[in-house]
DNA sequence: CTGAAAGCGCTTACAG
DNA sequence: CTGAAAGCGCTTACAG
């Protein structure tokens, strides 16, 4: 069916050449001469010749493709960082190959095993939150894979990691809240098994803890990363008999299903209840009144983490040190955290 | 440093027996004994061995990969359709690679490329408002590669297409506008290259003429699929000595644009502009007041698409005919567009 | 029932 | 400067 591409075997036969020779011309080797690579470029030209890439790769072990797994490209924290890695990539002529975990375990492990019978390069992932076995990327390492962790690290796996300051922009985030007066302030909080909920939570509590504010177990409630969860764990935080005056989200998605739920149950943002939470801005506009963020640069993150995944992949030898680089991240005020 | 993986060849050694008799075995072709054929297996499982898929795809020119072109993956009616098309491919064995357009025809361009240098077996994708030309599809037919077109269609391409009752799901969206007594209405469409925009608009005409609504040219707008084109064009519709009553929008981006800027310019939903578009419901049910949409079956029509692609990957010989299937939109009335 | 050989498309020591 | 040969990992007619 496939119609045949042309070959080097084709143009070494039109030009009565070897097949040796073709090659070494289209590389541009300095041992053939200047008449005969002329020749051998303007056939391959004028025949559209392109290399099988197939071949290559099975020649060299390498198919200059990375793969990346997010937890959900529908998210818009993890589009944006694939498109940072699809621009590193691009421009350092790799292709990238999306995979999605959705959080699951068994999904994560599926793309693992695919990456390592594809032969892929390198691995950038954000981590599920499923995930605290991690040693099908100890595996990917072992066959001399590398992977570079974002935004989802973990301590457990010893290699390059991109992070933004998750316990800094918590920790401001908490502090503008009591600065617009309020003191009973509530957080909630993503999974407990990512390192990302941890440090939030405790850049929340340091913020209390600077302003003599005491902490209150009750205020901290986990979910998953769902607007449901955030909805949910919202209506639990309003019905307590002490009830909060603000509440700061700790994704996207929660920020949203809080943003909501306060809506539904008729309080007036932010005087009665302020909302801020880590939250895309072009989402968070939309929204009324517009939703107080601490943005990520997402995109820098895929930037970064696959540059320095390609630097492992094209490095002879493992590095003496892997690196972690901790990204700012944004407070952008708006109207649902900023009292008049 | 790739660590080497285990091989045929290493297989063979161990067993003093010949690559071929290791690779019979492997298949389970009948021709070998029950004996040696356990012997094999049992190393093979002991040794972790997996066969070399790009060996494989050297041999037989194919890859069990299929590539998906969309528009933007940050799009939520993309996202969800890709995990149909990762559903239906993952099932029956392929694996799928992502890519985006942007709506650029340059990166179509790009990914057309890759796909047809990387082998890849098939193509689903929803083409790039800006591709009026599709040759480079054409190209990938005639090298014996199928394409299968979804959501935006083109009838220059002859292959199966999947898309939703574009004209159906506008016309009733503007039906129920005048059921709600609704006489001036506005509609903003997508760029006119694009198919969607004038089935849409052709349904929004229909139901008009159907009940006597007399057609307004200044009243349909074209834009870019963004949500400040949606403001933009909002802004110039309300600017109008005769403004409209309600305002059909229609995509996703475009739909929260006019929302977002009816609030700013003070008008009351739905009471003194309705507004309804498509748009996904998740985000539709965010907003305040929630969002009237027609809604698309995304992840079905990835699927369905995806179903069609692997047929033709799997026929020997083209098919007699090509199909075109429509599925059904929905409409979803939420108090933007419904009066007390 | 099993093996040697050719071949998928390419590169690269090794000869000359 | 050019070519013949071996090899990447696998499959599959062709012999036996």
């Amino acid at each position: 069916m496939r119609k045949a591409s042309v070959t080097i075997k084709e143009i070494a036969r039109q030009l009565n050449v070897s097949k040796s020779t073709v090659s070494r011309a289209l590389r541009d080797s300095s041992e053939i001469s200047g008449e005969t690579k002329q020749k051998v470029i303007d056939l391959a030209k004028s025949l559209h010749y392109a290399p099988n890439p197939i071949a290559l790769s099975l020649l060299k072990n390498r198919t200059q493709t990375i793969g990346v797994i997010v937890p959900d490209i529908a998210n818009r924290f993890y589009s944006s960082a694939i498109g940072g890695v699809e621009d590193i990539a691009y421009s350092r002529g790799y292709h990238t190959m999306i995979y999605q975990s959705h959080e699951s375990l068994e999904r994560e492990l599926a793309a693992s095993r695919h990456i390592s019978l594809r032969r892929v390069d390198g691995l950038v992932v954000a981590i599920s939150s499923q995930s605290e076995n991690i040693d099908h990327f100890i595996e990917l390492q072992e066959q001399g894979i590398p992977v570079v962790l974002f935004d989802r690290v973990i301590d457990t796996l010893q290699t390059h990691k991109v992070r933004v300051d998750d316990y800094k922009g918590a920790f401001e985030a908490t502090e503008h809240l009591i600065a617009q007066g309020c003191r009973r302030i509530a957080h909630i909080a993503g999974p407990k098994t990512v390192s990302i909920t941890r440090n939030r939570v405790d850049g929340y509590k340091e913020a209390l803890r600077k302003h003599d504010i005491p902490f209150r177990e009750e205020w901290v409630l986990h979910t998953e990363i769902t607007q449901e969860g955030g909805t949910e764990r919202t209506y639990q935080l309003m019905a307590l008999r002490d009830r909060p005056d603000a509440i700061f989200g700790a994704s996207d998605r929660i920020t949203m299903g809080i943003h909501w739920a306060i809506r539904q149950l008729g309080y007036k943002m932010p005087d009665e209840v302020a909302v801020i939470g880590f939250c895309d801005l072009g989402m968070s506009s939309l929204l009324d009144p517009p939703l107080s963020s601490i943005t990520q640069p997402s995109f820098e993150m895929g930037q970064q983490a696959t540059s320095l995944l390609l630097d492992l992949i094209e490095s002879k030898n493992t590095p003496a040190s892997y690196v972690t680089r901790v990204l700012p991240s944004n407070l952008v005020l708006q109207k649902s955290s900023v009292k008049a």
